[in-house]
DNA sequence: TTTGTTGTTATGTTCTACATAAGTATTAAA
DNA sequence: TTTAATACTTATGTAGAACATAACAACAAA
């Protein structure tokens, strides 16, 4: 019988940074605090804590890369809005994720494409749409593999911004080099997928005068190439 | 004039521990480190970015956070493949987030379901089916709140579960109680919303027998409450 | 070969000291 | 009295030393 059998577990050593981090994530929840609040000072914190003052620093110094507090000397420390996405844009180095991970948000990506259509379309406005027929018109001359890649990114970039969502579009900005990532090692293997019977200048002209349905479809279609390809 | 217009910058303090870690992650990108890969010695960080070993710590505390670093005594330290919703989980708090944010993340979680469709026609099974219609069929007697919230939670949550994406599972699940958070103050200002035409057990059917297409638009009815109360 | 002992080493934790910025109070000048 | 310059105070930022602790390594004992 294997040593799994046993359901042994590993023992990841908890630090007193963790143990503190905790706390105080607690304590703010517990206590209802609101950004601008300000917390109590480090000595305070690692007296009542009984942790040295250099624990409690580390916890903080956790909090403060989040932007989850804001410190300023002799005021002291205050409760802020934190950067929603700061910790998942630091961890997004395809070198470091699972090839499963980096799979999964590719297809987290095209999953929110398929999605934006009832967004876009109560949202559009004619501005909009003449600026995607810009950003089309643009590329139809050009050939460069390098102008193909941004213009992509413009493209699908003005659908994101064009849902009036800031933090959708900021999720998208950063999945996109992931995005990347993942197409240019499909290529690698299956060589380049075929071109989409939908087009951009398509899902343009479907925008301007078609449904949201029309646009569902055109999408899946559209990102069919790159669909075809999953498990 | 306002001050506004002259686009006058707060000045953030920029630390030792903020530099240290930013040096370390672009260490850790030019040198194409992978998860199991040693990093150096705390003091010989210290040395080579002439800082004290308590900054280094502060700056390798805030990696650890994110589950980007492990460390074992004598042994040393290696990265390792991070959590990679880590950071995002412990900023999301209703009460500290802006309230544009929550609107934004609610409406993120929307535009995810309308676009699991394709995923889902193409993974499910009998017994995914089967287990869906057991969770409608649950529901049909109960009629308490607290029950179908639950039973809200429990659908959803398996049709997240049935892209067989480990990863988007785990973001909509993060959203879950913010959707809730948002729901719950939309009520109180507009009273509950009109139940819509398309219930679980219409999405059951469609799944069962239908195509992505009708799923799609069925999604897009059975959300409709929610959409229509955006601005 | 296995088990026990001893030393070594890198992280974990604490303590002290001082630098620095930013309020606060005090004093001097108008 | 009001204003400006001054010194004082305080909370964070940084540094350095010291020791605790876990885990590896090497050797000795069975």
């Amino acid at each position: 019988m294997g040593l799994e059998s046993y359901q042994i577990e590993k023992v990841e050593s908890v630090t007193m940074a963790d143990i503190v981090e905790r706390r105080l994530l607690d304590y703010f929840k517990k206590n209802a605090f609101k950004p601008g609040d300000a917390i109590p000072k480090e000595l305070e914190l690692a007296e009542a804590l009984e942790v040295s003052r250099n624990v409690v620093r580390e916890a903080l110094s956790r909090l403060k890369m989040l932007g989850m507090i804001e410190s300023k000397k002799k005021r002291g420390m205050v409760l802020s809005e934190p950067d929603i996405f700061g910790g998942f844009e630091r961890v997004l180095d395809p070198l470091i994720l699972e090839q499963q991970t980096l799979q999964d948000l590719f297809e987290l990506r095209m999953v929110l494409e398929m999605g934006l259509a009832d967004l876009i379309f109560r949202r559009k406005t004619d501005g909009d749409v003449a600026e995607l027929e810009r950003i089309v018109q643009k590329s139809t001359n050009q050939n460069k593999a390098s102008f193909k890649v941004k213009h992509e990114i413009a493209f699908h970039g003005k659908l994101y911004a064009m849902t009036g969502n800031a933090t959708i579009m900021r999720f998208q900005n950063l999945l996109l080099p992931i995005f990347e990532y993942v197409v240019a090692e499909e290529e690698k293997l299956h060589g380049v997928p075929p071109i989409s019977h939908v087009g951009h200048a398509d899902l343009v002209q479907i925008i301007k005068n078609g449904t949201p349905q029309e646009f569902k479809e055109a999408m899946r279609i559209h990102l069919s190439p790159h669909f075809d390809r999953l498990s």
